[in-house]
DNA sequence: GATGAATGAGCTTTCATTCAT
DNA sequence: GATGAATGAAAGCTCATTCAT
């Protein structure tokens, strides 16, 4: 997956050369990410991000061309993974339920696999410029949907209960799993899988519809 | 509830005086919890507040020693009422299930009615200075705790479910809560009723212990 | 000795009231020597001696109509001791090499019994206004005379050597003995008796015209 | 002298940008030093020091982390100079008189070629952090011992009087001679030979031991 | 006699960004 | 490919001073 914003298209490159550069450009926001979220994009300085790369703070500018560029950049990226692996499980076999705790399990992984880019996506990119902001929002939204979907579909179908507000539950679903980003290695034991099966134990029981006995 | 902690501590006033100043102060943190909330604290200037004020930049130092200041008492506030509603209801008659759609609905009315206060305790606290931010921590920590026991008292009884992490449930409940802040206005018809009654719907049914057949 | 550029003057007090504010305005000029003195004029604030007397910033205003006009003040004292002692000395009987260990041992008193003032006078004085930097400089320049006057007649009498450049020695004896105010409570054993005998010692062998053998 | 703790260390630079840099921030030191000495560390303003350089004030932060920084390498210069000529000539040969008119001459040398330096190391070095402040502090301990011992071991040769009080003769002779910064360009005529040799007169001929007739 | 409230001016410092090299 | 030098803009904060009470 190319970085597409950045800076460099528009360089003459040779394909070696272009791909150190993603290469270089890719650690850049990878440093940008752990600091904007350990700080707070307002909070951190383009110095502490050339700081952690051991890189003058002036040479950053030689790979992205703000420091909004390289947030909308992480951004970019993280809900390009939320959406990634949206898709292919809503798209895929299975019932509503099933699907759901799928996505609620993947929803997880990237929390715990790159918690700063999640964490730059959920709280940071509020700050991006209204342009930007939008472009990600509009991505945001899309991965939304896919969840709604399943969730609207799996009431259609009988599956899931018809009193539902399909809009809060997916919304309520979502807080509950943005939630957790917070607890890998700050609560005890806490994992993918057993924050997973936590969910799946509160929501999706709540949600199935009961078999009449 | 008179505000402790402002600079007009050690000084002798009138009783008039005082309270005067401390509706000065009043309206001082109310503008800084708007702006904060609403740019972030690191984004929001000190002269963002006083403009919304009609007021100097200068002057607000006439109340509060800094703009940390400011925020500390914002968080204080805010997680005063979360505790004070907490309190009312745990330590008074119900089951835990009852408690719990209680606790539930008696968080989300600070997010409805005074959202910039909610909004900069969940998010901005963490910018506070070290020493503020563990003050404001212990005592989100109990606020956590009254949630937690109601929810090991309902297991221990029997009311809800053997299997429930308490741990990973508390924090469930208050991440989908918390995650209700950014509804009101912007989702249709979002509102402390409805919400409360999708996630009792939601947490709590998945919570209970099912009666057996 | 009545304290003559307050603000006090113009208004009109009972005997009685003119003599209390004249006591507080004193204890203002105390404070404020103290604080010039240790953080320097400019480093010190008016806070930091409204501190100093338990009294409201404000009220200072009462009884000074500036910061400048306690420095004023606290000069003014300083140069008057000065040349109060020197000219008792001068005007009274006795050869030049009395007088000038006389006047050194006077000298040497205000920096051990008020080196506040002390301070304030020989390093804060050049913060003050113009007008009022010039009217404290006459008075310095006076004392200087003073003292030089003693010199010059000693050489012209024979009792001090020739070859003294009588400026010089003035500029000499003053400088080592303004030199003596940071000496006390941090040499130890500093005292006004030691420190003259060893100046004596010094300077006035050094001065005094040799017997020919 | 290479200045040592400015901001650019930890810099790669080439030996001529070093040397250029080096250049500049040397410049910066001076026009700080003549400020301050002129309005004193805290009456003088960054904007003042960037002024005279035609500098932007923001600038001078490349240079220096800070005011007190800029004040600290001030101080550092003033006295490694006078430390410099002081061991120079107490490791060199010649009786305690002699050495002891060579100091007092060396140490008015600086006073008259770098006025603005030592003015700041004599009176604003107050004004430095503690740190900074113990750390020139010691220094001029040294120096101050230099002059002591060589008072110290002409009074066991039996050169200098044995009733001489080494310590406070050593302070004495520094006061006199620091007061004399102020008198170049203000007393006509004042120059290092005319006051090193008024200095002899007074001093010397205070501290030698009379030969017995 | 003293002070609460407020403010204008100014301060040091930080920071994203630029650009010649 | 990277950086040294510099800067414009703004930030948080301090402070002497004023004035109605």
């Amino acid at each position: 997956m190319p970085i597409s914003s950045l800076k460099l298209s528009g360089t003459r490159l040779s394909a070696g050369g272009r791909r150190r550069a993603e290469k270089r450009a890719g650690e850049v926001i990878d440093a940008a990410a752990a600091v904007f979220a350990a700080r707070g994009f307002h909070g951190a300085s383009t110095q502490d991000v050339a700081d952690r790369l051991g890189m003058r703070q002036a040479s950053l500018y030689y790979y992205f061309s703000s420091k909004e560029a390289m947030l909308e950049q992480i951004c970019l990226r993280s809900v390009g993974d939320f959406i990634g692996r949206a898709l292919a499980i809503a798209d895929g076999p299975g019932g509503a339920a099933e699907k759901l705790a799928a996505i609620i399990r993947n929803h997880l992984v990237p929390g715990e696999e790159r918690p700063a880019f999640v964490r730059c996506f959920l709280r940071e990119r509020r700050f991006l410029p209204p342009e930007s902001r939008r472009r990600i929002g509009r991505v945001a939204k899309r991965y939304e949907r896919i969840l709604q979907d399943v969730i609207e579909a799996g009431i259609a179908a009988g599956e899931l209960r018809r009193d539902l507000d399909p809009r809060l539950a997916t919304l309520a679903i979502l807080g509950m799993c943005n939630a957790a980003v917070d607890w890998y290695g700050k609560e005890p034991d806490a994992s993918v899988a057993r924050i997973s099966a936590a969910f799946a134990g509160l929501a999706l029981d709540g949600l199935v519809a009961r078999k009449e006995g």
